[in-house]
DNA sequence: TGGCCAAGTCAACAGGTGTTGACCTAGGCT
DNA sequence: AGCCTAGGTCAACACCTGTTGACTTGGCCA
């Protein structure tokens, strides 16, 4: 009883994305990869053709964000705080990418694509400069998935979720919508 | 016409900082570090032992807080945030250390360390659970480096640090001094 | 049944890595 | 002068990496 292409196919792209999750880009090895997916290192290289195609597939990401223009004004921070955190867990993706994504050059581009372009659609119509909030807002929830769940800061890493919502809903809620401050 | 010891020593660190910030642990070789600083791959096992502990040397870092009891409550935000925008800028320790942190144990504890040692410590003294507020201002510190410098995200890299610092005083300030929302 | 093709295996390649030890050499000391 | 040591060089080691090509095997279809 052998596998079929697809199967394997998709054994390997699980395992790649734990782990690219776990080590980061270069110290995720192919061979590592081949031997959780229990398959070889050339299958490996038959189903992506190289490392970095084989990552492009498993770091494919969507944020999948809610559309928040139909939110009240003052739910919306608590709800995208909500997201993300769940987003984080529930699909190590998002740890794959930023773990690749600060010493490779095309992780890199994929993030910043993510977030500047799905990020600023979804704050688009909300206010003005909507790249601008959508940087800021970046900024703070990558910087709490970092602290969280990368370097597992000890009193962020174990907060408990509601906390941490109730800390970060505010910040994101006036990056969103709030004043140019500069203006 | 020969360097002294300590010379070649304190070239060899300026050039691990600087490899080890553009290109995180793993990429940062031995033997590139050696090249940049005009000497032999030899010579830098000799002085460090160990690239673990060449790194340790390298990214020996203090964060130099000014002390934030002595300010008034309302520039205490303003005064942080530029206060890390120059410490990003001014040496690369810090990026060299996020950029290994992620993909390297020894330079997450150190991460680790100094945020919550240095950051808690300052934060003492202002409000309650300064640990708790020194995660939320490193969570939100650490994604703006993530995004500016590391990641170079388009919005959050370009925008004038009196933008950013506008736009981050209100938070860092109200996670250092605002009463706990979940109590 | 026999053949064909997808799926899997194996061994090797070329290159790069941290690390080691033997060796050389400049230059200040007695 | 001659030595002795700190500073520097060189070549090699053992290992690991992505990647390749030739080979074997299982199972479906005619």
């Amino acid at each position: 009883m052998r596998r079929s292409g697809d199967q394997t196919k998709a054994a390997i792209l699980t395992a790649a994305r734990e782990r690219f999750a776990a080590d980061g880009y270069e110290r995720a090895t192919i061979r590592s990869i081949a031997a959780d997916a229990a398959t070889d290192p050339a299958l490996v290289m038959r189903h992506f053709g190289t490392k970095e195609k084989l990552f492009a597939a498993a770091a494919d990401f969507d944020l999948r964000l809610p559309d928040l223009s139909t939110l009240p004004r003052e739910s919306l921070g608590t709800a995208l705080v909500d997201h993300f955190l769940r987003r984080w867990e529930e699909d190590d993706t998002l740890q794959a990418l930023l773990r690749a994504a600060v010493t490779n050059q095309a992780a890199a581009d994929r993030m910043r694509d993510i977030f500047t372009s799905q990020l600023a659609v979804a704050a688009a119509g909300l206010a003005d400069n909507p790249e601008v909030r959508a940087g800021l807002v970046a900024s703070q929830t990558l910087g709490l998935g970092l602290c969280r769940y990368v370097l597992q800061l000890t009193p962020v890493a174990e907060m408990p979720r509601a906390t941490v919502i109730a800390w970060l809903a505010p910040t994101v809620e006036r990056y969103l919508t709030a004043a140019d401050p500069t203006a």
